[in-house]
DNA sequence: CGACTCTCCTGGGTGC
DNA sequence: TGCACCCAGGAGAGTC
């Protein structure tokens, strides 16, 4: 599943190897992979070629590419399954390729493929640099318009769970269901942890635990890195090397040897170590 | 507006 | 071998 750490290894593969380039031809093979796009998959393809992309943008689990001409982007999300590739034109069509763009100086392609097709494209306006359909989502930790002192003043305003809150994008943006887990482990919080009862210091601990496991997670998806390949879906390695409780359950915690558990919240898993994340009365 | 649930989707795994 | 079912989960739409 594509995290910020993932993305962000995505956009970097786009900067080095698409921007700069003229789109001049697109496809939309699947409807559902445009449907942001109102205009429809048409318009989407008319609009996009002849322009120029300009250079490759993130916030969060959002990538955009800046366009020649008016002040627009494609903007691009991943969901759970999306991959953006640089391949060669002609190589074989991946099973679940849905939009394909072409090149003017006729070398690699970029796809668009994506099993589940929770990940979608669209063309969108820029309003101060930003798309707007993601005008709503807060920055995300990297980015140096990220204010912890408002996020911790937000955070405690709620009355919620802490992980609820962790993946509240208007809160915080790039943190999912894997890095929620692990960022709150390593800040030895509880998923379920009322979020009205964190103290500013625990608050800017769980910040840095959240920057800890992302910024070690974007070293290893980096490495992975080779240079035709843009896709990091999830699969960099880092998956199977170092999560501390991510879908290690009944595996001993590595600080205590207490086994990991698994616990349903928000139609989806919730791993913990059930002595050193203490659930709250 | 905040809190929360529902819904979209596919394919691998599992139990009978 | 077939089939029903479960599971992964981001985020917009909808409800209260």
């Amino acid at each position: 599943m594509p995290e910020l750490p993932e993305v962000e290894v995505v956009r970097r593969g786009l900067a080095q190897w698409v921007a700069g380039r003229e789109i001049v031809s697109a496809e939309v093979l699947h409807p559902r992979a445009v449907r942001r796009h109102l205009a429809g998959a048409d318009d989407f393809v008319a609009r996009v070629k002849g322009r120029i992309v300009i250079s490759a943008e993130r916030r969060g689990k959002y990538l955009w590419l800046p366009l020649s001409g008016a002040e627009e982007a494609l903007l691009a999300h991943l969901g759970m399954s999306g991959q953006l590739l640089v391949v060669e034109p002609g190589s074989p069509p991946d099973k679940h390729l849905r939009v394909r763009l072409g090149f003017g100086d006729g070398g690699s392609e970029l796809r668009f493929v994506d099993q589940r097709t929770f990940g979608h494209v669209m063309l969108s306006p820029l309003l101060d640099g930003v798309p707007s359909p993601i005008a709503h989502i807060a920055p995300d930790p990297f980015e140096a318009s990220f204010d912890d002192d408002r996020f911790a003043a937000a955070l405690r305003r709620r009355r919620t769970e802490v992980k609820r809150a962790l993946l509240d994008q208007s809160l915080i943006s790039g943190v999912g269901n894997i890095y929620a887990d692990e960022a709150l482990w390593l800040a030895r919080l509880h998923w379920a942890r009322p979020t009205q009862t964190l103290t500013r210091p625990k608050i800017a601990e769980l910040l840095a635990a959240v920057r800890e496991v992302m910024t070690a997670a974007l070293h290893q998806g980096g490495t992975s890195f080779d240079s035709l390949y843009v896709n990091v879906n999830g699969e960099s390695g880092y998956f199977e090397r170092s999560l501390e409780v991510y879908g290690r359950r009944d595996r001993p915690c590595s600080r205590c040897g207490t086994p990991i558990m698994r616990e349903a919240f928000m139609n989806r898993s919730s791993f913990s170590c059930p002595r050193c994340q203490r659930r709250p009365r």
